[in-house]
This record gives structure tokens, C-alpha cells and sequence, in this order.
DNA sequence: CTGTTAGCGCTTTCAG
DNA sequence: CTGAAAGCGCTAACAG
């Protein structure tokens, strides 16, 4: 019986379904019987609202179901509480996901919602894009690449508060957040020789960027750290990718005194090193030990046995650039937006990821 | 010499650096000589301009730098010309990035850009971010989910245009883009059957998704087309992962008659299979041949073998979905948005991939 | 073809 | 503590 609609039903749903007419300020002041100032009043928890008259324009809003129109809001105080979130590249890394989702959940958190583009390399797109975030007045902007690199950002950027994620520029002038690349290197280095490896190759990318260089920097400190000799036959450089690491490997496995244990620039270098350990006839982790770089999941958990490795700090970085973003916003509104002092330029820690490999 | 700044320079640097006093329409209708109708007719691309009022007032747009304010616009035309978009997990696949992608892209193209909010599965986020982008009076909505299944979005996104991506309702009640499971199912099977295969085995994933029941579908289309019998040893169903996919391979290798060729439900199962085969000291594809599913770059690309397998058309969803949307807002200009026939539900092809493991 | 005018919904003085 | 009034910058009638 209750399945069949009744006229009263079809009454409701037609009610329901109709596009609600949209209440306003006004209309919520009319009804608590009050002036309009004082209902923005209470909707900003400004102080000076007697308690029973904020009952009664709560009870109103309630009644009405008033929703604020964000427009109007912007228009009046030129602040969209948006934050712009600009990529460089958003496809090809499954990290972009974890950078992404931190910056969205600090956002949301105060308040904030990410206003997405993604500009594919591409410098007038790139362009393009900060200025459509800046016609709509967002608060600030978080400017985001996939892997740490210096970049040049479009100068117009400096006009509203802005921060570098996974980048930087040379002359740190933009605050920005990077991961640890150095400590990275040092601790996975540090994890080898503690396991008592005394040989530890490692197979570096030859990409001169700065994870490259850093993560090699670590790699010499931990030795020298524990009086170890750095010898430069177990350094080999390769493309960073499963067919580089696997040369590396071989390199390393055909020296007079090759390492009992070796550290891969990444995930997908110590990929292919496993497959040169095995075509050799070497157990990992019982005769050569293996750690990577990244803790791409995909990879690392899938391998057997599972990649020990460093993981880079996406997540946080992401939550980083954004409260970082909010607090500048905050001193920003007495100060009316000025860099007192130099940017930071942070650097987050890679936790270490311990698998099976070492 | 010319590194020292002179007093000139640094007059022009701080014109260039103080904040640009935003210049209205008021002012360059002032600076054309013309009324803001005019000036805002321009803007809009309106007919009834004459050509040279037309060019001075762009003259003077030009000249005084004129960049709209778009909350106002939005305030006056109630559109935003922003798109919701909604994912529920943005972090653990990479796929993501190209859903987002394609969705961006389209987006940009039409003169559109995303405002994102990913729920992490979490209702009552999913419901105040629908509030949020209806209060930012978001011309649509995207709902997108990270791999295929029924949802249930919540109600109030049925007040504005709005498109499933990656998922749909069991009512068909809202527009949604899929992939085609069941022609993927089909055609990877009948790869192998035009390989010369006639035992194919097939590895499923137990969970009870679209993609499992759809993928199976299309195996048996495949085996009836060409009068191939279905033998059900060789189907087995095990857990989605790495681990699951080597226990099937070792199951269909145990049979008295095993299959000369196996289709695996995605390429992480693919990646156990490799194993298992590996193990039994058969070669792929020589003696095995593998299909997998989803194309995972960091995988299928990078195992031993390439692993040719089935795409999932993320990109295009992504595409299809804003550019389905785009046009329900045209048409909801004069119709005042109401569904007139019953929406669309769309599925992709999953293009093949071709690697050397067939 | 074009200028003028009236708001869109909200915040913020400014007087009480 | 509160109401009234003045716009924020823009678009869309409405008269010319």
C-alpha cells in the first residue's frame, strides 16, 4: 500500500523537486524581525549580538534554510577563501595523488577548497592559469611539480601569497617545501652499514637534478659517518629506470670485490637490480641487500621480497604547502601582504619503509 | 654598467611591483568614452557593437590592463563557470591522475576550470562538499570514483547538472561514463584465440564489482564466438593482488590439460602469474602466453616481458564526462534544466596494448 | 547601435 | 548592541 503515491505525495515531491527559490540575508532579517547588518553579524561571529537575538536569527536561518551565496561574499570582501592549485604534471606519477590529497584535506580544514589546473608543461598555460585564479580572487597559491626541481614560476605569482611544492627557485624568493633528499640518502645508506655491510654500491640516476646529487651527498656521509672508505667503483650511474638498474647491477656484481648490499637511486632501478641478483645466482636479501628510493608501492610492495626503501614525503608536503599558505594569509591580513623576512625553504624527512630486502 | 640601478629603473620597478589598483569596467568605459553597456557588450561578445566603438573600447582594455572580477559576474549571472568535481579517493591509484586529467583539460577547453574535493570515502565530506560547490553556485557537478562500481551520490547533487564518472546508480537515473569491461573481457581473449590459443585460462578477482562479472562475460563471448568450449577448471577466482594471481597460475598449471594461454583480471594478478610460470620454468609467451588488464604503466611496462594488456580509458572518461556536462549546460540555457529523455550511460572501449607477452 | 539604470547578495561603516 | 545605507563590479533590461 504505502508503495502507491497519493496526491499528498505527488504534492511533496513536486515541492521538493522544484528549484527552491533562494533565501537571502534579507529574507532571514524579515523573518527574525531584525536588520540585515545584524544577521551578517551573527553568520561572521562577530561580537557585539545580544544572545537572545543571535537565537533568534539562527532559529530563522535554520527555518529557511538559508545558504550564504559565496559570490556576493567574494564581491564584498575580495577574499574567495579558494586556494589555487597549479600542476605541472598530474598523470604520469601515482605521488601526484598523495600531494594532492594532503593540500585538499589542510584546505578543507580551514575552510578552503583547491581550485585545480593542470598546465601539461606548458609555460602560457601556466600563465593562463594564474591569472584566471587571480580574476577570481583566490587567496593564495600553491604551485606544485611532480618531481623536486627548481623551477621559474610566472612572475605574476608574487602578486598574492604563493608557495613552491616539491620545487623551488634558485634564488629563494618563494617559500618552498622539497623532501629530504640528502637525510634520505644518508639514512638508507646508514640502514646498510648498521646491518653490517661494509661493500655498499649504489646505483644513481643521471639526471642532474637534485635528488641525484643529494641522495649521493647522504650516501658518502653515512660512509664517513662510520669510517667507511668510499670507494668510486661501487658508484654507477644509469637511466633511472628497471633496464638501468639492472646494468648497474651487473656492473657491480662483476667487480674483483663486489658490495654485499646496494642502494638504487629508486624503486624501479632496484627493480631491475633484482633481476640481475637473481640471474646471478644471489639471494636478497641473504647475499646482496637492497634498498631503494620513492616507496612506489606498486612496486616496492609487489616485489619479492618486498623492497625496503625511502619514501618520499608527498602527503605531508602537500599538508605543508597549505597550512604554510593559511598562516601567511592569516599575518597577511593586518600586514597587508608583505614578506617580512626571507621564505623558509623546507625540507621534509623520507620515513624509511622496512620491507624484506635488507 | 648596466646592473647598477638608476633612479629611473627603481621608480619603474616599484610602479611595476605596487598593488595594481584594480581598474573596472567603470574606467575603461570612462577612458573609451563609452557607457559601461557598451563596455560590457565587448566583453560578452554581443553583435549590436559597431566595429570601431568596439576597437577603442578593446583599445582601452588594452591599455589600462582591464581583467574582469568574476565573483561579480557570477553574482549578476548566478554561473560560475566552474565544475565541481568530487572523487572519493584521489591517493592510491594513478589512475587518477588521468581521469583528472582529461577532466581538466576538457574543462580548460571550455572555458571551465575544477574546483576539486576529494572524500575519502566519507559521507558526510561527500555531502558538504556538494553543499559547498552548490553555495559556490558551481555550473556542474563530477562524481568520480577510483575504479567501477555502483554508488549512491547524495540527493541534493540532483539539483544541478551533474555526470558519473568511473561508476553509475543502479537506476540509471544520472548520466555516467564506464569502460567497457565486458568488450575488453572479449577482446583480450580474443587476442589469444587469434594467437593460435585454444585452452586460455582465466584468472578472476573474487570482489563482486562490475568488473569481475563483466570481464567474465566477455571471456565466454569470446570462447562462443569461435565455437571454443568453455571448460570452467579453467577459470579461477582469487584475491586481486600479486599473491593471487601466482596461486591461480599455479592452480591452471596443475591441470592434467593446462591452458596454453591465461587472461589475468588485472596486471598486478598478471605480475603473480609471470612468477608462477617463471617458477614451473615455462617461458612467456612461448609457452604461456599472458594477457593482463588496467595497462599500470610502472607494471606492465617494466616487467620481463612487457605485458600486453587491456586499457582502461581513464583519460577519456574524464574527457567524455566534462564534455557531456558542457552540453547539458547548453541546453539547460533555454530549457531550464530538466532531463528531458532518460541519461545516458555510456561505456569506453579498453584499447589494447600490445607488449611481448603474447 | 548605445547610455543609463537597477539591482545580484552581502559586508561594513555610521549613527543612533 | 542594532538598523539603515552605501556600495563591491558587473550584466541586462529599457529607453532612446
Amino acid at each position: 500500500m504505502e508503495s502507491i503515491p497519493t496526491g499528498i505525495d505527488s504534492i511533496i515531491y513536486f515541492r521538493v523537486m522544484s528549484k527552491p527559490t533562494k533565501v537571502t540575508i534579507q529574507d532571514i532579517a524579515r523573518f527574525a524581525g531584525v536588520g540585515v547588518g545584524t544577521v551578517s553579524r551573527v553568520l561572521n561571529g562577530h561580537p557585539n549580538v545580544s544572545p537572545e537575538t543571535e537565537a533568534n536569527v539562527r532559529k530563522a536561518i535554520e527555518a529557511l534554510g538559508y545558504r550564504p551565496v559565496v559570490a556576493a561574499q567574494t564581491l564584498r570582501t575580495r577574499r574567495s577563501n579558494v586556494i589555487g592549485f597549479i600542476t605541472d604534471e598530474i598523470a604520469t606519477s601515482p605521488h601526484a595523488g598523495q600531494i594532492i590529497r594532503g593540500a585538499q584535506e589542510a584546505a578543507w580544514k580551514g575552510g578552503k577548497i583547491l581550485l585545480l589546473v593542470n598546465t601539461q608543461w606548458d609555460p602560457e598555460l601556466e600563465q593562463a592559469a594564474v591569472e584566471t585564479m587571480i580574476d577570481r580572487q583566490v587567496d593564495g597559491l600553491i604551485y606544485a611539480t611532480m618531481y623536486h626541481r627548481p623551477v621559474t614560476p610566472p612572475e605574476i605569482m608574487r602578486q598574492i601569497p604563493s608557495v613552491l611544492l616539491d620545487c623551488f627557485t634558485e634564488d629563494a624568493s618563494l617559500p618552498s617545501v622539497v623532501p629530504d633528499e640528502f637525510n634520505g640518502g644518508y639514512e638508507a645508506t646508514k640502514l646498510l652499514i648498521e646491518r653490517g655491510h661494509q661493500r655498499i654500491g649504489f646505483i644513481n640516476n643521471t639526471d642532474p637534478i637534485p635528488a641525484q646529487r643529494l641522495r649521493m651527498k647522504g650516501y658518502c656521509a653515512a660512509l664517513e659517518s662510520y669510517d667507511l672508505p668510499f670507494d668510486e667503483a661501487l658508484v654507477v650511474e644509469r637511466k633511472s629506470e628497471p633496464k638501468g638498474g639492472y646494468d648497474g647491477m651487473m656492473v657491480l656484481l662483476d667487480l674483483p670485490d663486489p658490495p654485499s648490499a646496494v642502494f638504487c637511486f629508486n624503486d624501479r632501478m632496484a627493480m631491475g637490480a633484482y633481476d640481475a641478483i637473481r640471474q646471478r645466482g644471489f639471494r636478497i636479501p641473504q647475499d646482496i641487500a637492497v634498498i631503494g628510493f620513492d616507496n612506489q608501492e606498486l612496486i616496492a610492495a609487489n616485489l619479492y621480497p618486498g623492497l625496503t626503501t625511502m619514501q618520499l614525503p608527498h602527503y605531508e608536503m602537500g599538508i605543508w604547502a597549505v597550512e604554510y599558505l593559511l598562516s601567511m594569509l592569516e599575518t597577511s591580513e593586518k600586514d597587508d601582504f608583505k614578506q617580512e623576512c626571507s621564505p623558509p625553504q623546507v625540507q621534509l624527512k623520507c620515513p624509511l619503509v622496512l620491507r624484506d630486502s635488507v
